[in-house]
DNA sequence: TTAATAGTGTCTCTGAGACACTATGTG
DNA sequence: CACATAGTGTCTCAGAGACACTATTAA
């Protein structure tokens, strides 16, 4: 490893020829990638980041729904300190030998009881003093459900509330949940604001991205459809721009069948196709 | 404290009302608001969140800018191992008394040289094994600068590097990054991907967002303007449409000045006029 | 005057909103 | 049959692209 200094004279970005004689090779060894493996190797060795102080890293995961035309989320009463009795967002510490992601599927998973659904990554919330216990970052992921799939998974210390949006557009703010009576609940930590970026976010993404459908069973009608996209938005949408926008995106199937037991003309229902994109 | 079975029986979301006789105010007492501050207290003063195993956090900063027309980010050769000689962002590991943006700012200050920039955080890259020194998470944060502000700041193992973006639209995808001779860097860890993200959400800002400006000078023309937008996007934009949608957002003010020493027709000088929902 | 870009006027095309009309199920 | 909603046809309006034309500076 002598050639140390040599190769960082090196020209900057030069790639490395394939190369047989001996002095070639040495050359070749003084690549980065080269040079990584065995400097990296001992300095790794030695090297513990433990020494330096880390903050404890917090998933929580906005379990979206729409449930009578509103956006609903999944909440938690804490029966523990601290915060007991508020509402939590579904959460847990990330542990050490699973990626963000992974975390919150298990979360998801664990205290939720939801599989195989939509999540995103949303936003790193990092205030210092955001929760009592001491310095801990979260970072909070969005899933969207059908509502139809929370049915009897909840936990009892557990509901899905509805979301009450004080602000139109996609302005922003924070965001607070009602219980069954229409009366609020008190949110734990920084979870309204959250809640508030995750509703912010929904409502943007829908504009040009394919959500929207994972918060409907498999098969749907237009008209369920453009329900959804009035929850999200808080507002309603014109019926005969919307349905051509959905027609016309290629998002959408017809399966040929039609809805059931309802008391007028029944509607043709379309299935999600997801595209090469996502 | 003898309560909190009563307590926990409250209606949910029922409002503490303003109490003056002993009895509601021991039932005041049990809002979660009040209870959370004697019961936490305690609580917290026996408790230990390091005693759970944590990462790593680090903040990464993605700080581009346009220059001739392309895109470029600010690199730095890496001195020190891991992967010594290796092109990384401007990080560094998160202190236990800033938040993430504190942290973003000082890492532009100390790293770049940079103050008063527009800054935004990015998305967190939490992969087990992204960096070989153990488990670390990056919070990645994106700076918009005007390629003026760069000069003369740089240390002298840093430049700022033409971005490859090898994706049309917003694909998405890593980036490389290329230096003065057009050869490509090696990147650092998982920096590539991070560039690829900080490119797709700029693009994607670009159309809604009151974004770009803040890759120009105070004072810029129109064509200035529209050359960040085919940078940013990657191809050519129509030029009388863009024109009139900006100059119908409402986002720019005229000067009354002109551009200088110019050896046609010099063009009208606009500034950004920032609007109230930013 | 010429070169080069700034800036305007206008035509067409496309997509959204509005609205009237027809279609098809239940009771 | 009436009722309620599904779904279609068509008109209008606003914004984007295209393109021709005028304006203004330096050399």
């Amino acid at each position: 490893m002598t050639l140390r200094g040599n190769s960082k004279k090196r020209a900057v970005g030069e790639r490395p020829q394939r190369a047989s004689s001996r002095t070639e090779r040495v050359a070749r060894a003084a690549d980065p990638a080269d040079v990584d493996d065995d400097e990296d190797r001992r300095f790794l060795a030695a090297y513990d980041l433990t020494r330096y102080p880390r903050p404890s890293v917090a998933v929580d995961v906005v379990a979206l729904t729409v449930e009578g035309g509103r956006l609903h989320a999944a909440l938690y009463e804490r029966t523990e300190p601290p915060q007991r009795e508020r509402f939590a967002l579904p959460g847990g510490f990330l542990r050490m030998d699973e990626s963000l992601h992974d975390a919150a599927v298990r979360l998801l998973r664990d205290k939720v009881g939801l599989e195989r659904v939509f999540l995103e990554q949303l936003q790193t919330f990092g205030d210092v003093h955001r929760d009592p216990r001491g310095r801990v970052i979260a970072v909070a992921y969005v899933a969207l459900v059908d509502s139809a799939r929370f049915r009897g998974r909840m936990m009892p210390n557990a509901q899905v509330a509805r979301l009450d949006v004080p602000w139109p557009s996609e302005t922003g703010g924070p965001v607070s949940a009602l219980d069954a009576a229409g009366s609020p609940l008190s949110l734990a930590f920084d979870h309204a604001d959250i809640l508030g970026v995750a509703v912010k976010r929904l409502r943007n993404r829908l504009d040009d991205a394919p959500v929207g459908f994972q918060l409907l069973p498999h098969e749907f009608t237009l008209r369920q459809l453009q329900e959804v996209h009035e929850a999200v938005r808080g507002e309603s949408v014109n019926k005969d721009s919307f349905r051509r926008r959905m027609l016309a995106s290629g998002l959408l199937v017809a399966t040929g069948s039609r809805e059931q037991a309802v008391i007028h003309r029944p509607a043709e229902l379309y299935r999600f196709v997801r595209t090469s994109a996502v």
